[in-house]
RNA sequence: GCCGAUGUAGCUCAGUGGUAGAGCAAGUGAUUUGUAAUCACUAGGUCAGAGGUUCGAAUCCUCUCAUCGGCUCCA
């Protein structure tokens, strides 16, 4: 018998006979993974545990803990879903199932959609499915009999999705009376599956395209244990503890209003002394780094959107155009055309480029009702935006210099965990080819040259530019952009704009269109959700509370709340006669960072008893000193103490 | 926009065809408190809005608005 040598990720070899399958291989050499190995991994690539070895490999046993296996895990329950499905409704057709970041989904197409009382239908045949311990078995078929196969079951779906397959052969996963088209690897049997709970049922478009017919899709999670369930279960409800819609109301940021309309944000004094904060912050940071402050109006002829380019592709975001006495005017979507015509006021010369124009320009777009999401999704949207007009020869310096500042400001706020995607060419695109690949190599040096890890987002750029976004995760772990660093070969041309070059001659500025914070309502959403409402000192709304013990201290308390007020901390003094604790529980629950109690004590030593928010009593202080730690707090942008 | 769910007091929620409820918050009074809820009383609602069915609608039906979970797009 042959021998194949197996290398193993810790360094082992060990020889087999060839034609061994993977388990067998678990049996003899790895006892204690028998019961938890679900798929093994040949040279990176996954398969299935009754596979045969074959040829000489680096060989690694799956389980479910990885993110790889719990992928496998999930999209054999997926499996089991569809099946059960099938079972209690032979009539629906399947469009695909498969796993994702958390959980599984299938598409059914159906024509009534399924209800709770469905899903609860299906949960308990899926239980039966996971009863019988079914094996989950491979078949391997030539591409004209898998297409006969489903045709015969009339899996329109299936059919259209292998047609378009360039390979000859096929794999097909079939447990119970169930068989779908799936590359695998899947578990050996459905028994394996101990735990699993159908989530939510919801439309989605075949194929993602709203041209497409909806189907049904019921989301899952499944896990080996019933105590992993019941964790995820309880990670879940905790996380939407720090749902920005949920604080926001709680600690009255924001609002909206039904009779105002959707959309439109309502920014309350709290909520509005953090984003007055933060663009105080945004403006000092941006004039240091060579930008100007423009502010431009909300409205313009429609006219200047013709030229822009913006009626033309742009058109579905906007709101209908105003009449005037017999004008056309538009509700800004972008800033972009107002800052091209403050650069068109007069001849630039190379001498004025880089020439930064920076405004929190509020815009309003025409998002769709059923898009509409808290503060991350709005219609009422402040851009920290900026136009960078420079020569060829700067753009890769700006392009570097820019994204130093980005992580700058994103850190001065906490974050450091994003998603960076770098988007290329469309197929359908303006400007020059050569410019394009100028523009996206230079976006590559600059992530390079700091070290950046990027997702390639091929031909996902604007028509008008490539583009770095970068996306910051909510409290449930959906992705939302923010940062957005874009070329615009679009308004250059447009608006003919030129400078004129040391030869004399007037030559065309490069732009670079950009959002780091991307915009303020949707930065303050992640914001909130990131610090899950206990903001640092620095922009907290309220910074200290004071709190006499007794009314008899009331003189006191008002004493050290002005002198903290004179030191331009935002102070709220609390002398109701309400009991101590009462007051300070109120606080935390406020999520107030600090707490300053002053009693006989603290009138009579001159001091404040201070107490932080969730870490309770610091002890007594020195008024002054205490302020200077407050004030170095706010200063450094540290949670402090 | 599409599919589904939801909308009752400021907030969280109970109430499924027969006179609108609770807790917290609010107001008043008492209490003078030492690090996460003192007590009592009071007030508060066109049951999202409009139309319909019914002797009678928060409850059933239709439409509209809004919210939530998705699809798609994007700051």
């Amino acid at each position: 018998m042959e021998k194949i040598k197996v290398k193993f990720s810790n360094g082992s070899e060990i020889l087999y006979d060839k034609g061994i399958t993977f388990s067998e291989i678990l049996d003899r050499s790895f006892s204690d993974l028998k019961d938890k190995a679900i798929a093994a991994k040949i040279n990176g690539e996954l398969v299935d545990l009754d596979e045969k070895l074959l040829y000489e490999c680096l060989l690694e046993f799956i389980t479910p803990d990885s993110p790889e296996g719990e992928k496998i895990f999930w999209h054999s329950t997926s499996h089991i879903m569809a099946g059960a499905v099938k079972d209690l409704f032979p009539e629906v057709k399947l469009g695909i199932g498969p796993a994702i970041e958390e959980g599984f989904y299938y598409d059914f197409d159906r024509d009534t959609p399924f209800s709770l009382e469905d899903l609860e239908k299906i949960e308990k045949r899926m239980n039966e499915i996971v009863k019988n311990d079914f094996p989950f078995q491979r078949r391997k078929l030539p591409k004209s009999e898998a297409l006969m196969l489903f045709k015969k079951e009339n899996e329109t779906y299936k059919i259209e999705i292998i047609s378009e397959l360039e390979e000859d052969t096929v794999t097909l996963y079939e447990h119970d009376r169930f068989i779908d088209l799936c590359r695998g690897p899947h578990l050996l049997s459905t028994g394996m599956i101990k735990s699993f709970k159908l989530i939510k049922v919801a439309g989605a478009y075949w194929r993602g395209s709203e041209k497409n017919r909806m189907l049904q899709r019921i989301y899952g999670i499944s896990y080996p244990t019933e105590q992993k369930l019941k964790l995820y279960l309880e990670k879940i409800e905790k996380a939407k503890e720090r749902d920005h819609r949920k604080l926001g109301k709680e600690l009255e940021l924001y609002s909206f209003y039904e009779e105002a309309g959707a959309g439109l944000v309502f920014w309350h004094p709290k909520g509005a002394v953090i984003r007055k904060t933060i663009e105080d912050f945004w403006i000092k940071e941006h004039q240091m780094a060579g930008y100007e402050l423009v502010y431009t109006p909300h409205i313009a002829k429609l006219e200047l959107w013709k030229k822009s380019g913006h009626t033309d592709f742009y058109a579905e975001y906007m709101y209908q155009s105003i009449r005037a006495e017999d004008e056309e005017y538009q509700l800004k979507p972008m800033n972009c055309p107002f800052h091209m015509l403050i650069y068109q006021s007069k001849i630039r010369s190379y001498r004025d480029l880089p020439f930064k124009l920076a405004e929190l320009g509020t815009v309003y777009r025409y998002e769709r009702s059923g898009v509409l999401h808290g503060l991350m999704r709005v219609r009422s949207i402040t851009q920290d935006d900026a136009h960078i007009f420079c020569s060829p020869e700067q753009l890769e310096d700006e392009v570097i210099k820019l994204l130093d500042f980005t992580l700058h400001l994103l850190k001065s706020f906490g974050f450091s965990d994003y998603q960076i995607y770098l988007a290329t060419r469309p197929e359908k695109f303006i400007g020059e080819t050569k410019d394009w690949d100028k523009a996206t190599d230079t976006l590559k040096i600059a992530l390079k040259k700091h070290q950046l890890e990027y997702n390639m987002d091929e031909a996902g750029g604007a028509f008008y530019g490539p583009k770095i976004d970068l996306h910051i995760k909510d409290a449930l772990g959906r992705p939302w952009q923010c940062t957005t660093i874009q070329f615009d070969f679009n308004l250059p041309e447009r608006f003919d704009l030129t400078y004129v070059g040391e030869d004399g001659k007037p030559h065309r500025p490069f732009i670079i269109h950009r959002a780091l914070l991307g915009a303020l309502e949707r930065f303050f959403g992640v914001l909130i959700e990131h610090y899950a409402g206990a903001f640092p000192l620095w922009l907290s709304p309220v910074q200290v509370v004071v709190m006499p013990i007794t009314s008899e201290i009331k003189n006191y308390a008002r004493k050290v709340a002005d002198l903290l007020l004179k030191k331009g901390l935002r102070v709220k003094l609390d002398d109701r006669s309400e009991k101590i604790n009462y007051r300070i529980r109120e606080a935390e629950i406020q999520k107030i960072p600090y707490m300053f109690i002053v009693g006989k004590r603290e009138e009579k030593e001159n001091k404040v008893s201070v107490r932080k928010h969730r870490k309770g009593d610091l002890g007594t202080f020195e008024l002054d000193e205490i302020v200077s730690q407050l004030t170095k707090e706010i200063e450094d942008k540290t949670t402090g103490l």
